[in-house]
DNA sequence: GACCAGGCACATC
DNA sequence: GATGTGCATGGT
């Protein structure tokens, strides 16, 4: 069966090719990055990740000891940097006390589960949380961002006041549920979101899909 | 100098 | 449940 989704994907695909999501060396640098973008450009996130880096700290156990103050300062860069190295410490203490600071050991439970425990660390909501299931662990939970809705919302797929979970359940019921899929699928709305949506309302997606080949 | 960027928590109604 | 606000840097 193939659905508007599946159609809508093909030809960004063939547009735009494979993204490479998610930009990372790994899983743990891909939850700092969750974290660090939130409504922040990824320029100044990569600033940060990038000398966190430099000073050989973008590993659970180093950012678990490091002071949240120091933290702070290390992602000066990223912007909202205090509440972001709180959030970042909130997460590595649930890291820890769950998992004994071990990813492989949080992949392993139950996705929904994960999901739900995820969301109860203060600072992960649900782009967060579905961001690391998805780019992180490499589970089959579709992302929604502002991109996504905005995109969407262009199209007349969803309705003005359609919540995260509802249009997370359009992308999830209308696809094959597949981490490969739903990977590529999100980083090519953001990479459309991104190239096309230069202003914040500009009726411009529609025409632009049109011309896609 | 204004606007924007791969959100979230919290207060208030 | 909906709406408003604080959090902050760096590029355009």
């Amino acid at each position: 069966m193939t659905g508007k989704l599946d159609l809508i994907y093909e030809k960004l695909y063939k547009h735009f090719g494979p993204q490479h999501w998610w930009p990372a060396d790994s899983a743990f640098e891909v939850i700092v990055g969750a974290i660090l973008t939130q409504n922040t450009n990824w320029s100044n996130v990569r600033k940060a990740l990038n000398n966190l880096k430099k000073h050989k700290l973008l590993k659970p156990e180093k950012l678990y000891r490091i002071s949240q103050k120091r933290l702070a300062a290390l992602i000066r860069s990223a912007g909202y940097f205090n509440i972001k190295a709180k959030r970042l410490k909130t997460f590595l203490n649930f890291l820890f006390q769950s998992y004994q600071g071990s990813l492989k050991k949080m992949s392993g439970i139950d996705t929904g589960i994960l999901r739900q425990q995820l969301l109860s660390v203060n600072g992960i909501g649900p782009e967060t949380a579905d961001s690391i299931l998805l780019y992180a662990l490499n589970k089959p939970v579709f992302v929604v961002d502002t991109y996504t809705k905005r995109i969407l919302l262009r199209h007349c797929l969803i309705k003005e006041n359609a919540r995260y979970e509802d249009i997370q359940d359009f992308f999830m019921k209308n696809l094959k549920r597949d981490a490969k899929l739903f990977n590529e699928y999100h980083a090519i709305l953001v990479r459309l979101g991104k190239e096309i949506c230069i202003k914040k309302k500009p009726r411009c997606e529609i025409c632009a899909l049109k011309n896609y080949k």
